[in-house]
DNA sequence: GCGTATCATATCAAATGTGGCATAATATCC
DNA sequence: GGATATTATGCCACATTTGATATGATACGC
């Protein structure tokens, strides 16, 4: 893991706080991570250009705090909400799909 | 939608069971639901040969009941479990990114 | 400066998902 | 037939996630 994607980790509540707590996580538990982050991150993009977290939100019938703790890689949203807002920019499985396989590649 | 494909979402609590209420789904809607199915399906195939559900619902802190109705396609299984339980099968974010591109098309 | 739009943060009651447990099927041996 | 292993189903107290709401922060044009 770079440093550049521990610092993402750091700020976001995911207990990652030092690099002895880090690797307490099993490499399980960081793929996991990881893949919520990167649907975070793609979700950003996709939303971005389209419409607003609040368009998004109403959307998928939920409200513009989550959308916005979504992309922000919250701990507190599952994967659900991350995919049905995926879904809801236009992202077919196949997009949801390579997005999730990005998540093990570099970041 | 196919006739097995409906077949497979009927006995699972997918409230589908006449083509009416079927069609209420939004294509968003039906998406997630292959999505989860898919996974379903993937991680049994996975699991098994490898070994039972009880060893696997320890490797995750789960229960073999919980391993079952994440098998079996049950709606009350979140993606959460069902991605933590492909990633203790050894699956990588690519197998999932797969198996989820995979519910775009034929199943 | 003020208004407006967009996004971020905090709180909270209600809905959903959870593991654990009991137990029922089902299959495979003897 | 019984015994054993594995999977399926139902229930429930508890935890997590939810949408809603209020409010703060930031950026932009005026």
């Amino acid at each position: 893991m770079d440093k550049a994607k521990q610092a993402r980790l750091e700020t976001k509540g995911w207990k990652v706080g030092t690099a002895a707590e880090f690797l307490e996580l099993t490499p399980e538990e960081s793929a996991l991570i990881e893949i919520k982050l990167a649907l975070s991150r793609t979700l950003r993009q996709r939303r971005q250009g389209q419409m607003t977290q609040a368009d998004l939100a109403e959307k998928i019938h939920s409200s513009q705090p989550r959308i916005a703790k979504a992309e922000n890689g919250d701990r507190s949203v599952s994967l659900e909400l991350l995919l049905r807002a995926m879904l809801a920019t236009g992202a077919t499985p196949q997009d949801i799909g390579q997005a999730i396989a990005d998540a093990g590649v570099a970041v």
